[in-house]
DNA sequence: GCTTGACTTAGAGTGCACTCGAATCCCTAC
DNA sequence: GTAGGGATTCGAGTGCACTCTAAGTCAAGC
């Protein structure tokens, strides 16, 4: 079993990784196929060796994942980055394209949350109430 | 073609529901089938006619899809206003289940939403910097 | 009376994001 | 040296929520 001095100089194991950012080993190669990890290293055996702007990055995967960015456009995002300066424009202009969504997302999310609150209102004022649906 | 008039008296077709909804005459079929909406009156033809409170019931229902609420959630929500008086707290309880949901991802949409500023700001800023990923 | 178009049904197809399976390889410990 | 456990690959399977197709019925307008 490696130690963590070998793993600091090796990087780390896909279930390491797995483990750090809550997803899953196969969650982690699907998203390397997909476009969404630049070529991760691998040691002599051919297994992955993440190291820590690797994680970063995943990490940062998962926040936009978890804003509801889809897959493609994180992809394009990675491209973007990969392929170094120059694009920081398309970078910014594609951020702030997703930002403005999350936004509209949380507004309509606010709002429906109140018709929620309206019906759990209506149950606890008049819960022997007939009409209530 | 039916008047207004005509509408008044025998209900709403399905495009017309679809119209006022949102939704496509696919989805509404959809969500009757899946057990979301209570039995549609159907006219001599076998034609959906829909009433206005079949439209409030179809219009409660995408606003509860908009927050996130699976189909099976609001067909049981849907079977108990179905099953009449007596099951207002089983209701409630779930209305306010799915509410700590929803207000749960309002707060991590949030957090995340923070970090895309973070990033947006670091373009921003440093439009002409190197190492911003 | 016949075309047009909206409606009906059952069931298949789509898109997304995973999620898992099977076969194989390789390092470590006994 | 061999069993175990984890890694690899490709590709298939899953779950959700639609979304659409095909075959057929029906009412209205020309």
């Amino acid at each position: 079993m490696a130690t963590l001095e070998t793993k600091r100089a090796t990087g780390l194991t896909i279930s390491d990784v797995a483990q750090e950012t809550g997803l899953t080993s196969h969650t982690l190669r699907y998203y390397e196929r997909a476009g969404l990890l630049a070529g991760v290293e691998r040691n002599g055996s051919g297994h992955r060796r993440y190291t820590s702007e690797d994680v970063e990055w995943v990490i940062l995967v998962t926040r936009l994942r978890a804003t509801g960015m889809p897959i493609r456009l994180i992809r394009r995002y990675a491209e973007l980055v990969r392929d170094g300066e120059g694009n920081e424009a398309e970078r910014l202009a594609l951020l702030e394209a997703h930002r403005a969504e999350v936004v509209a997302r949380l507004d309509q999310l606010h709002r429906n949350l109140e018709l929620i609150d309206y019906k759990i209102g209506l149950y606890r004022e008049r819960a022997c109430d007939v009409g209530a649906r």
